[in-house]
DNA sequence: GCACAAACGAGGCATCGTGTCGCGATATAG
DNA sequence: CTATATCGCGACACGATGCCTCGTTTGTGC
């Protein structure tokens, strides 16, 4: 079921994806789709969430500055390619429209764990990292931006530099500077 | 008729806001409406891009911080509360669905222009800020990333953190450290 | 002031997607 | 064999879209 929410995804986009075409891509009755979710939003966070969170894991290296490029890679793929990534980008549109999608990505952020965790890692050699909300969104931020403005990601060397000057700016203690 | 749009924006939300509506709040006939826009996103466009530029022009000021830190609450009060704003992210919005509207969008980045002056402002005093592109969505990324995934933009304490390590690591010479 | 043309307000219409309802078929349990 | 629950499927009302037409208003040259 939720299978068939992914595939039509990709085949015919967001904008031609109804409730009718994914019962009959689902081989399934209407009612049957509206008696385990009550709209489209609910369908996708679910078709989108669990492939989200493997996707995002990314291996640990011993190179800061390569983990937080790989994870950048990872969001990048994610969001450009992978049908998950689509799902997720089309909620992220109708919540600017529906306050009750926003509610529900906002219960479900799928992109807060894994970059929590890929933080984490990193913060014994980020010692004046902020805390976790902004740091967050001055990593992942730029990403998202510039793939829900234009289409398409960050190239690889923007991603590069990114990582490097967060990592850099991290490592500064700020205090000493700001007093 | 512009003004009808931007009202209803805020009156009914984006939901809510329809064609027969906006033909009616500006008292013309529906076919009016379609003879000038073909479609909902024509209208919103070009019912913000005026309004976001001049609301999205902030003062020079001596202190390079304080330039990004007061055009980051510009465009944070512009994302949240502007009726701009929400014309702007209700179009981001549908351009995660229609392709149509995302060249729409691109041809006329409503971000771009302002970000880029005050870049432009601030680059005299960091000579390792990246190119155009990158600096640009490293600088609103995170504040675009919260607005649309949260609802509500980052506090002006996070705005001004991230504005000075942004410039932070902007003023130091990467090449150095990379080389 | 008049006539002509363009633009307009209003409403009708076909089409499509949504969400609900009821019918008939199937299967699983007792 | 029957009762109950679940399902596929079509029918339905509702609302939005985009197009078309009708009769009116507005503005221009004569």
């Amino acid at each position: 079921m939720l299978h068939a929410v992914d595939d039509m995804l990709v085949e015919v986009g967001y904008g031609a994806m109804t409730m009718k075409g994914i019962a009959n891509r689902a081989g399934v009755g209407r009612q049957t789709v509206y008696r385990w979710w009550s709209n489209k939003a609910e369908i996708l966070l679910e078709a989108c969430a669990n492939d989200a969170r493997s996707e995002l894991m990314t291996p640990e290296r011993t190179d800061s500055r390569r983990t937080l490029l790989d994870y950048l890679a990872a969001l990048t793929e994610f969001l450009t390619v992978s049908p998950a990534g689509l799902a997720y980008r089309a909620l992220l549109g109708e919540a600017q429209h529906d306050p009750e999608v926003r509610e529900l990505l906002r219960a479900v952020d799928v992109l807060a764990e894994p970059t929590q965790t890929v933080l984490e890692r990193v913060r014994p050699f980020a010692p004046s990292m902020p805390n976790v909300p902004l740091a967050s969104t001055q990593l992942y931020g730029p990403v998202l931006a510039q793939v829900l403005t234009t289409g398409s990601g960050l190239s690889r060397a923007m991603l590069s530099t990114h990582a490097a000057l967060l990592l850099q700016c991290w490592k500064v203690d700020l205090s000493s500077r700001l007093g």
